[in-house]
DNA sequence: CATATACTTAACCAAATGGTTAAGTATGTA
DNA sequence: TACATACTTAACCATTTGGTTAAGTATATG
C-alpha cells in the first residue's frame, strides 16, 4: 500500500527545485506580511525579464504558496505558507524512519569494517527532538 | 545578498518533485538499511518499464540520495539521509520567519476586518516545538 | 558452453520548463 | 486626453523530463 498524498507535493517540490523561486519564497518569508511585496520588488534582484518574473510567480501560485492582490497598479504577493509546511510533513514523517535506522547501519558499519562506504553519516541528524 | 546555497538543493527538490521518486525513497527509508532493497523490488510497485526505473535511480543517485552496491547480479540500493536532511533545513530555516510572523498576519487580518482573504491561515505550524 | 536473470545504455518521442521578445491591459499622472 | 508605469499574455525557442522499445552487459545456473 503505497500511500498516495495528491499533486500538491509534486507542485511544492517542483516549486522550490528552482533557486529563483527559492529566493522569492525566502524573500516573502522575510517581508512584513501585511505589507506584501510587490512583483517589481521581488524582480529586483533578478537579471531576468518581467515574463519571466511573472511565470515563477503564477509556479508558485499554481502550487499554492504565494497569493496576489492588486493594489493601484502594483500587484503586492504575501506567502502562504500551507504547501511548504506539508512538504516539510512529509520530509519530517520519512525522517523519522531512517534516521531511527542509522544507528542500526552505524552497527552494520562496524561489523563489515569498512570506514568508507560512500555513506553521508556525520551523525548530524538536524531536526531531531534533541529535548531531555 | 541573496544566500547561494548550491546545486544540490536544486537536484534534491527537483527529485522529491516525482511521486515515483518520493515513493522510491519513501519504501528505502523503510527498508532494513544492512539489507539494501534491490531494484527489483525498487520496481515491482510500479506499472513502469524497468529503464524507467532505472532512470529514476539515477536522478535519486545525482541528488545524492542513493548508493547502489553490486550484490552479484543484484544490485542493493540505500537510502543517503543527507540531502533530504539539507533540504528539510532549509524549509526549516525560513519557516521560522514566516511561522513568526503569522502572528502579525493574523493581528492584520482582524484590523482588517475580513474573514476570508484567501490564506491557508489554520493555526496549525507543523513542526513548532510543541511543548512538553 | 548455453541460457536465464537482473539489470543498464542507446535511441527516440511527446510534453513540460525556463527563458526570450513583442504586444496587450490596467492604473496613475501631466 | 496623452503618456508613463507595472505588470500580464502570446508566441516562440532550446533544453530537460519522463516515458517507451531494442540492444547490450554481467552474473548465476542447467
Amino acid at each position: 500500500m503505497v500511500k498516495y498524498v495528491g499533486p500538491s507535493l509534486n507542485a511544492t517540490f517542483s516549486a522550490l527545485a528552482d533557486p529563483t523561486r527559492r529566493a522569492i519564497v525566502a524573500r516573502l518569508g522575510e517581508a512584513d506580511f501585511s505589507q506584501g511585496v510587490s512583483v517589481g520588488e521581488l524582480a529586483e534582484p533578478f537579471d531576468m525579464s518581467p515574463p519571466a518574473i511573472s511565470k515563477h510567480l503564477r509556479v508558485l501560485e499554481h502550487a499554492g504558496m504565494l497569493t496576489q492582490q492588486r493594489d493601484g497598479r502594483v500587484r503586492r504577493c504575501r506567502l502562504d505558507p500551507k504547501p511548504i509546511n506539508e512538504a516539510a510533513q512529509w520530509i519530517e514523517h520519512h525522517r523519522q524512519f531512517w534516521n531511527h535506522q542509522l544507528d542500526a547501519l552505524a552497527g552494520f558499519l562496524e561489523s563489515a569494517g569498512g570506514d568508507d562506504v560512500g555513506f553521508g553519516i556525520d551523525g548530524n541528524h538536524p531536526g531531531e527532538e534533541g529535548g531531555p
